[in-house]
DNA sequence: CAAATAGTGTCTCTAAGACAATATCAC
DNA sequence: GTGATATTGTCTTAGAGACACTATTTG
């Protein structure tokens, strides 16, 4: 009969197969370009970061940045090193969206990948191009439903527009996942990571749970709506969208102001109780 | 320069440390035990499968059922390879609840493991010991917070009762993990990650997307309404809770009987539109 | 003053919760 | 009939959505 600990010392990892593990950040933010009319507020449009591979495979697509853990770290760790080697950023939050294991979906071999959303608050992040990147740059994304029930996804950035094509597929508990009917030359299978990440992102926003992550510690009622109706792509009224949120935040002293119409008062996030 | 090709050739994936991954399954059902008075219905218990470990480490102790990845399997064939194992079932229904990898949550090395919840139907799944299991039961499952604000999880089987004791940590996106004071002599992190577990199944009990799972497919609605009162540990009204459901099933011709007071009729889940 | 946003008041409709009342079976 | 569950009806209240109105700023 053998002990715990002599046990621990005949065992060999080696023994076994292993796969590489990954994890890939889709990293959301939200733009606020000025708007070229005076009295006009700006509206924020939803970016995602893609950098440009510059290594193989999928050379010169565009991809989730990622990396490989590392020992001693955890899934979360190694997500928050990658994102930070990208964007200078630490985000603000980071919620797993599962781990995308089909044998194939990589040609290196055996890698499976925990993927992440992320947002990047308001301190206007830079991308800076790691060692694997020949480019990094926000896209700004569109994820609509048409007609015959597929799923288009669309990233834009200047001149560059990827659109892929995706099929949802419900299954138990509510979940849905997306078989990728064109991958829009997005490398690996990151054109199903991004619908499963827009989706997830949109299930948090519905209950405000991160809609505050997008904006910096002060801000109008206004803005916080415009956040919510850009995740979800819908409108509402403002009266109603101002009873919802009314208990989770409070009031400053503080307004807006110089934008050609009345100024609005700023308000915090409220504490829980 | 090099193509795609070539380099892929040249690829050697044992230059990177990899480590083990498992996937570990936290499998519920619920008791259906006879009353002892002749009129009055069964009350459902939430149970959930755990099997004894029969070697190293923590052998002896209670152990979720779970098994290493194999290359040429996704981490949802795993789970179902090992939950049939088990139990000689196929679940009905998965969900991932994340990836645990804590660099020393296991002291052979460095195993990752995905958990998932699954859900085992009426068809009265038995038992049966694996490999590496010397027992294998249900036990009934009660997951409470105290007045101190700590969880406390308590596993009971005949004469066995763990108890485990844990922290609710929320972090961002409505996420919350638990940390462990203590592991009932549960194995592993296995404490943790039954509290996800309960979790996130409650979550999903609350707007009916997996109440179904436990029931045969003609149940009566006393039955639904009890699965969704075990589950998430409350009580409610039956005529609210009629109306709530009632565009979720459709009714069928057949009437339960023989048991001391009204019949009730039977239901059928009512399929998507 | 005009254009634009900020903010409030109110109506309707739906859904949830509480409670009461009736129906039907096996013994 | 008695004890149990099954099923329906109704009252109240909270919240969502729609719409109309007022307030305030800058050029």
């Amino acid at each position: 009969m053998q002990d715990e600990q002599s046990f621990l010392r005949q065992y060999r990892q080696d023994d076994y197969p292993r796969p590489s593990v990954t994890a890939d950040v889709v990293a959301f933010t939200l733009s606020s370009e000025a708007s070229d009319n005076y009295r006009r507020n700006a509206q924020p449009k939803l970016l995602l970061l893609l950098i440009k591979r510059g290594g193989h495979p999928f050379k010169g697509c565009w991809a989730l940045p990622g990396g490989f853990l590392n020992p001693g770290e955890t899934i979360e760790q190694c997500a928050l090193r990658e994102i930070e080697e990208e964007t200078a950023v630490k985000p603000v939050s980071l919620m797993s969206i599962g781990l995308f294991s089909e044998p194939d979906r990589d040609p290196r071999g055996w890698i499976i990948s925990n993927a992440f959303v992320s947002v990047l608050g308001a301190e206007k992040p830079e991308q800076r191009s790691g060692d694997d990147a020949a480019d990094a740059q926000w896209f700004e994304v569109s994820f609509e439903r048409a007609e015959d029930g597929t799923e288009a996804l669309t990233l834009t950035h200047e001149d560059v527009s990827l659109r892929a094509v995706l099929k949802e597929e419900k299954s138990a508990f509510g979940i849905s996942a997306f078989s990728v009917l064109d991958s829009g030359s997005l490398a690996f299978d990151h054109a199903k990571i991004i619908a499963a990440a827009l989706t997830a992102l949109r299930g948090c926003a519905r209950d405000f749970e991160m809609i505050f992550d997008f904006l910096p510690e002060k801000f109008t009622l206004t803005e916080l709506q415009n956040v919510q109706e850009t995740i979800l792509n819908v409108s509402m009224q403002s009266a109603n969208f101002r009873r919802k949120i009314a208990g989770l935040v409070e009031e400053t002293e503080e307004y807006t102001g110089g934008a050609g119409h009345r100024p609005a008062k700023l308000y915090k996030r409220k504490q829980e109780a």
